[in-house]
DNA sequence: TTACTTTACACAATCGATTGTGCCACTTGT
DNA sequence: ACAAGTGGCACAATCGATTGTGTAAAGTAA
């Protein structure tokens, strides 16, 4: 900059405002320094920008890891919003740990990020370190694991609408006894994707049958070994919901083995459109958890705290809507087209 | 820190020093100093720091995308060895685009990252925008997408090797007349595994059949399509190794579909360790990519650069050793094994 | 013409930490 | 006892960009 300003015989000040489009420098002037700096492909300095200005162009990400689907497709999203805005994206890895999720705040505190993105660490029960992003009057904004309540900003997926969605869609192709694989109900958004599933049952006036909801850990054993528990029911199921693709996967081949068609006998949708969804035989129906629209949306909020600027903002929670994916594992059909319909599904990488 | 220094009636260069441990303090206001900063909670604010030293605590890392299984698993071991070493990791998306590899280079250079990790974008021809980073002298490091030649550090997986201890295991089980499915050979890593292939052949003597090597784009589709050609042919193969898990996939379903026991008929492995190869049925025998200890063998080299200092390094190349995982899709078994093995893989998430 | 704006730019302080140099006091060698 | 050495700390410059204030020159209104 030094160099520029000495090339034009002019102070540093007037390169700095040429650049930034002050209103005290004249159009003549700017075109100058605008074409020099070109030429010299002067980059500014961010770091001392950010320290003179208070603020960087960096947003803060903490997850508990970056694996899987769900997490990499989030940060996906969230790197493209905030790239498109100008913004740079530095991450951080809490390993589903407290301490390691505090010593991560402090140290984008400490980097002085314009603004930080938080999904909860599966051990945080004390949300205390929060605190002191808000006490510096530093954005927020959680995103699936969230803190509760209505004073923080947060970006969630509506699971009761999944699973109220996936219950009638089931219900639709004709199924009148659904079993419902449920999560850890500890866990809201496993809570929720089971009362979408209720919901959904009272809306079509069917009873609450307890024997068809089986509690698992989502894991593809306990999905074998739930199915397993059905069929052994006097009344065994003509569907079943689960609350995540692989305990789906596990009951879809545990009906098949027993001899059942999938869907006719036995109608299957998952939760949560994990890649292999999509390469079963037959391809499952499942719900699309919008991991790129989350992201996106989460920088968008997060913007809008920023460019409040301080100013007094009423926190907001944004509620995603779940996708329906329907496929063959649920779709019930006439005998004469099962042929068809259990085609390989292509999926180009 | 002005505040530190105040109430110990010190100046800043004292606190400073004491911090950083340095040796013309005394133990007694090391300890002091060290205490109140405790106390207070004392965070130095790392823009400053960074600004004075030059250097920042940041590693800039480029990707095509952070998606898929490879990359979000090469950046979850980048972020766990960089924090570690105390290094915080920013990361920007190239889309496959040079134009955006070239505006992310200059981003992180004005970040004032310590340096540079990267993967190169399937567009990028022209690499002279790395020179600049070269020139400035700032650490650079590409993994997995490399620029070619012995100047330049780089980490990859021997995919040749995958090949060939692929082709090995298949020959291995009683294999003779084994297929591959090979990829687009103008990109290193299809044509390295293909090599490994025929190098494994020639290995055990027999004899290289062009009719047996399928090129294929790597698709699912393409999968099914060459099993559909190879198994027209007078001799048909007795196994497949496919360049990756895809095409391994719709090999091995088509296989089924005309009535092939796999593996026995037809022994079927695949490249990448993909998640649905331990869900498919049989599960796939398959290579991992070992992407996580890429990760971290690209931030070890990183900090061997950085630490150097700015003195004479020469530039190396570390060629991970590729991971041959074998599963059912690959083991002959004697009919009356067959059961027990076709059993359900379980696998929790 | 005088007084008052407006325009266009320079001066110098500032963000927070780091570091070369200088100074003082005290120890050690001879 | 004097010179040299060393431990412990402060001063002030510095990294590079930003910004409140100051001040000419040019323009406008009276």
């Amino acid at each position: 900059m030094a160099d520029l300003a000495r090339e034009l015989g002019v102070s540093m000040t007037t390169i700095s405002r040429a650049l930034s489009d002050h209103h005290s420098i004249g159009p003549a002037m700017k075109q100058k320094v605008l074409k020099l700096a070109k030429k010299y492909n002067y980059q500014p300095n961010r770091l001392a920008s950010a320290l003179r200005k208070g603020k960087s162009q960096l947003i803060g990400i903490i997850v508990p890891y970056i694996e899987g689907r769900f997490f990499p497709s989030v940060v996906h999203g969230i790197e493209t919003a905030a790239s498109k805005a100008g913004y740079n994206v530095i991450i951080c890895q809490s390993n589903e740990d407290v301490a390691q999720e505090r010593r991560n705040l402090e140290i984008l505190l400490s980097a002085q990020v314009a603004g930080i993105l938080v999904s909860l660490s599966r051990t945080t029960l004390d949300v205390r370190h929060f605190e002191k992003v808000r006490s510096r009057g530093l954005p927020l904004v959680f995103f699936d694991r969230i803190v509760e309540g209505d004073n923080v900003n947060a970006v969630v997926l509506n699971d009761q609408e999944g699973g109220y969605v996936s219950t009638r869609h089931l219900l639709g192709q004709g199924c009148r006894r659904i079993a419902h694989l449920a999560g850890p109900q500890h866990l809201n958004i496993y809570k929720n994707r089971r009362q979408g599933y209720l919901d959904a049952l009272r809306e079509a006036g069917l009873a609450e049958d307890e024997s068809l909801v089986i509690y698992t850990d989502m894991s593809q054993d306990q999905g074998v070994a739930a199915m397993r528990q059905l069929l052994a029911l006097p009344e065994p199921p003509d569907a079943v919901f689960a609350a995540g693709d692989y305990s789906a996967l596990g009951a879809m081949q545990e009906a098949r083995r027993q001899g059942l068609q999938v869907p006719n006998d036995m109608a299957v949708s998952g939760f949560s459109n994990e890649a292999f969804t999509v390469i079963t035989e037959p391809a499952m129906t499942t719900i699309d958890q919008r991991c790129e629209e989350m992201g996106q949306a989460a920088v968008r909020l997060l913007l809008e705290v920023i460019d409040a600027d301080g100013a007094p903002f009423t926190p907001r929670q944004v509620a995603l809507r779940p996708e329906l994916l329907v496929r063959n594992s649920s779709v019930r059909q006439a005998e004469t087209e099962l042929s068809s319909a259990n085609l390989v599904r292509s999926f180009v990488p």
